[in-house]
RNA sequence: GGGAGCAUAGCUCAGCUGGGAGAGCAUCUGCCUUACAAGCAGAGGGUCAUAGGUUCGAGCCCUAUUGCUCCCACCA
């Protein structure tokens, strides 16, 4: 026996991994005895530390992987990082500053040395802590992004979609972070509202002493400006149409275009077009064939196109033109304007919209069948409303910009001829131009989106461009689990590759959960500080306290608050388990233990076998519809209400007695339902029920390799429901009349009953002395036979009565009686009206009618023993 | 501007296809009863946001309203 006191989880979590490890538990085989079931891990950042959106994310994962290996599936767990271009480059670029070292300065090669260390000395950090967490990954298929594999696939997918026409290279308006000096994909823009101000400015026409009055929130881009644009229907500006204007500070040549984008109602009617900065505005500069004229330079400052601002950063020169402006008479008004700003979702810089040179996706050929397939539920949201969010941005799906001006990454399989122009695209890398045969060749300097390899990772993992077994086996993989933040930068995109390269969905299903918020329902956040660190309250209270306090109750899709109360309760119930199991299996020393099926069942092993076997059921269902809160939940109620406060004290009388056979027969049920109990939470807390499970007689080879437990119809023994609850009711009502008259709950008393189902009493007399306080038990046949003052209670078939001598206090037995004949008669008056009411009584079910009518009986039935009761105390 | 979600006990949340309002925590009262005080036993506590409607019957379905949260688009 190897079970201290209490429940220390730090004493054994290691140990159990290791040898789940070492024995190659986790290792998924290709069995064609056996369906597939395959999940792959959205690989954690190389950056990343354990937090506890992953700790979440985890968990959901290995709870279902352990759950179907369980349940006879080959069950692939596939682990994996990424690189995180961008994310990990300006970590390294950080590093760097504090040396003092640019990233020009080490140059492009030393700078992909740095970031190899960089992920040999930290990329594994967090595969550590996933392990700690219990991850059933197998480890020996262990992916990363940037590894030979998953390059192979960006190469082939690149050529292939160029090759299709699906992608281009092109200058085209961008989302510019002058912090990372990259360009972005719309996705990765986040928009915050901020106050600014709408500067109304005028521009004098051409020919005469006019203006237009424009109205701009970004004055310093007006060195770009190639027109004014008004709308073509406003009466108002109909007249300066086709004229010029001259461009205040330069003094340039613009003309006034008529275009529907202006809206008539906003600022003056009149806007300044500035094509190279704004993406409305290019759209309408090439409706116009206007020139793009850019002004800034890629950190963020303006270029020789402002003139005299040359190299000023852009909100400094904003201050400064305005002035200037203001100087020359041209500054009408200026007013708040609340409007919202794009920002990197990396380093928070505000973002640019600048028009350059990039590579694109076009989205609308991938996009069509990604919605059809969602659409066809062949990939199902769950929760579903999820699809909706998924259709929207589909649906509106503008070409994602691929390319990266950074160096961490995979570079962009394209080739440049120094001596004729051509370009290459190809997966080899090229020497020799094939078209004129120079050999000055340059591959092109831009990386990939690291979004462009995740979007591979369902089928990179496995082998593909190769038609390698994995993939054969194991593809498509069945559930993806992620967070809903990341429905557009990942879900999406690994839908439409898929389909497009596999020719196949790349996932069944995609379970969504929510966020962690602290226990006030903030973000948790570095900024704030209120994170919580999975990996401490892993080490203080154990993995399986973590994952129990992060899946318990929770509803999928949904955010949930995290507190210390939720890991006090989940540890508390880890102890639960810890103590009943040592219960049993001290117990079960020196004992005979029989197998569940030579058991001579008394009607509290059929009471709490039947209760289990309804468990099964429902945990079952609950993790094939993904409700593993409310499966966890189910699980809870049983092992703690059902099986620790009642069954194990129902059992005490028989393994404390002196009956040898029954003793055995009841530890040998005892062994039996923790069994079981073991196997349904095995998934949820794998550390506690392995360890326990070591311990447990009768057992062979590890739990997490055990059978999980499956519905039985033979175990639902509904007589022995109709035994064991009035004795629970019985024991319940007799607690109850102690606390109330205040008698101290081991006080003995005798108790007397009136009933007609005096078996039911004699079978489970043995349980309400033991467990009530009871000395004796008498059936009686008349209250009149009593001598002593007694409290009485009624319930269903049953009148009880004890008689407690002097703590019997008749004017409070008075109020109380009466407060249940109030309960009772509420209760007559609601099923009588339902019983009389045509329209019940013709259209509602049945069963529903019958069982209302019982209710009645029943009810009617203690009325007039409580009205008895009554005339007693009173006469 | 478009869309989604939430509103149930003091707090955090469950409540499946409509059929007598639940849990955990907190509170109150007793208990160190030979697995567990990280525990046991008992108790109190709700106009299910508001107003209509459908129905024999609504926390659940429909409509409107209010308040909060989030996403997307746009905002010269």
């Amino acid at each position: 026996m190897d079970m201290s006191k209490s429940y220390n989880p730090s004493e054994f979590e290691k140990e159990i991994y290791e040898e789940w490890e070492n024995n190659g538990y986790f290792k998924a085989k290709i069995d064609s005895e056996k369906l597939p079931f395959t999940i792959v891990i959205p690989p954690p950042n190389i950056t990343g530390q354990l937090h506890m959106g992953h700790a979440l994310d985890e968990t959901l994962q290995d709870t279902l992987i352990r759950f179907k290996r369980m349940q006879g599936y080959s069950a692939l767990w596939l682990p994996g990082t990424d690189h995180a271009s961008i994310a990990t480059e300006v970590k390294i670029v950080e590093q760097m500053a504090k040396e003092g070292v640019t990233k020009n300065d080490i140059g492009r090669e030393g700078f992909l040395k740095r970031a190899w260390a960089w992920k040999e000395q930290y990329g594994g950090r967090i595969i550590e802590q996933l392990k700690t967490l219990g991850s059933s990954c197998d480890w020996s298929r262990l992916a990363f992004t940037m590894d030979e594999k998953c390059s192979k696939a960006v190469k082939e997918v690149f050529v292939n979609l160029y090759n299709k026409g699906l992608i281009y290279r092109g200058d085209r308006i961008i989302n510019w972070c002058p912090d990372c000096k990259t360009a972005l994909s719309d996705a990765e823009v986040e928009y915050v509202e901020e106050d600014s101000h709408l500067w109304y400015i005028n521009y004098p026409i051409k020919d005469g002493e006019d203006f237009i009055t424009v109205a701009t929130s970004r004055p310093e881009t007006m060195f770009g400006d190639t027109a004014v644009a008004v709308n073509p229907k406003d009466k108002r500006f109909a007249k300066y149409v086709g004229k010029t204007l001259i461009l205040p500070l330069i003094n340039k040549e613009i003309p006034v275009v008529a275009d529907e984008y202006v809206e008539l109602e906003f600022g003056t009617g009149a806007v300044k077009i500035t094509p190279a900065h704004d993406p409305n505005d290019f759209e309408v500069g090439l409706r116009h064939n206007l020139e793009v004229v850019k002004v800034m330079n890629d950190d963020g400052t303006m270029n020789e196109k402002a003139g005299k601002y040359n190299g000023m950063p852009a909100l400094t020169c904003r201050e400064k033109v305005v002035n200037e402006l203001k100087d020359l008479g041209l500054l009408v008004k200026i007013e708040p304007l609340h409007h919202s700003v794009g920002h990197c979702y990396r380093c928070n810089h505000t973002v640019e919209p600048i028009v350059s040179k990039q590579w694109f996706v076009k989205m609308e050929p991938l996009a069509k069948p990604a919605i059809d397939v969602v659409r066809k539920k062949s990939v199902r949201f769950v929760p579903d409303r999820f699809s909706k969010i998924y259709f929207n941005w589909m649906e509106n799906i503008k070409d994602w910009c691929i390319s990266r001006q950074l160096w961490w990454g995979h570079r962009i399989p394209a080739y440049y001829c120094q001596d004729c122009g051509e370009m290459i695209i190809s997966k080899e890398d090229v020497k020799v131009c094939t078209k004129c045969g120079g050999k000055n060749i340059k591959q092109d300097e831009d990386v990939l989106d690291t979004w462009f390899s995740s979007a591979l990772w369902p089928f990179s993992t496995l082998g593909y461009p190769d038609n390698t077994e994995d993939l054969k086996y194991f593809y498509p993989t069945d559930v993806l689990v992620t967070g809903y933040d990341i429905i557009f930068f990942w879900v999406a995109r690994m839908i439409f590759s898929g389909l497009e390269h596999m020719n196949r969905i790349p996932f069944k299903d995609v379970l969504i959960h929510g966020l962690v918020r602290d226990s006030q329902g903030r973000k948790m956040s570095k900024s704030l500080g209120n994170g919580i660190d999975p990996t401490e309250i892993i080490s203080k209270y154990g993995a399986d306290t973590l994952r129990f306090s992060l899946i318990n109750g929770v509803s999928v899709g949904s955010d949930m608050r995290f507190s210390d109360e939720k890991i006090e309760g989940a540890r508390n119930f880890m102890n639960k388990i810890w103590n009943a199991s040592r219960f049993v299996i001290l117990n079960s020393e020196d004992k005979t233990i029989y197998p569940i099926g030579e058991v001579k069942l008394n009607s509290a092993d059929k009471w709490i076998i039947t209760k289990l076997n309804k468990t099964v059921k429902n945990v079952t269902i609950c993790m094939e519809k993904y409700e593993m809160g409310i499966a966890l939940a189910n699980l809870y109620d049983f092992v703690w209400n059902d099986f620790c406060d009642w069954y194990i004290e129902l059992t005490k009388p028989y393994l404390y007695g002196d009956d040898d056979v029954r003793r055995n027969y009841t530890i040998s049920v005892l062994i039996y339902v923790l069994g079981e109990v073991l196997k349904l939470l095995h998934p949820f807390v794998p550390f506690i029920t392995e360890k326990i499970y070591k311990s447990l007689p009768n057992t062979e080879g590890p739990l997490m390799l055990a059978s999980f437990p499956r519905y039985n119809a033979k175990f639902n023994y509904v007589k022995a429901q109709s035994e064991i609850d009035p004795i629970k009711e019985i024991i319940k009502s007799v607690r109850n009349v102690k606390q109330k008259v205040g008698a101290s709950p081991s006080k003995k008393v005798n108790l007397f009953i009136k009933t007609d189902r005096k078996s039911t009493i004699k079978n489970g007399s043995i349980y309400i002395e033991k467990l009530a306080g009871v000395d004796k038990i008498e059936i009686i046949e008349d209250k009149n036979q009593l001598t002593e003052k007694t409290v009485s209670q009624v319930i269903n078939g049953f009148e009880l009565f004890i008689p407690l001598g002097e703590l019997v206090d008749f004017e409070k037995e008075i109020i109380r009686i009466e407060k249940e004949l109030f309960d009772v008669e509420n209760e007559i008056k609601r099923a009588s009206g339902k019983l009389s009411n045509n329209g019940f009584l013709e259209k509602a079910p049945k069963q529903l009618v019958d069982s209302e009518r019982e209710k009645l009986n029943k009810y009617i039935d203690m009325r007039e023993k409580l009205l008895k009761q009554m005339k007693e105390l009173k006469g």
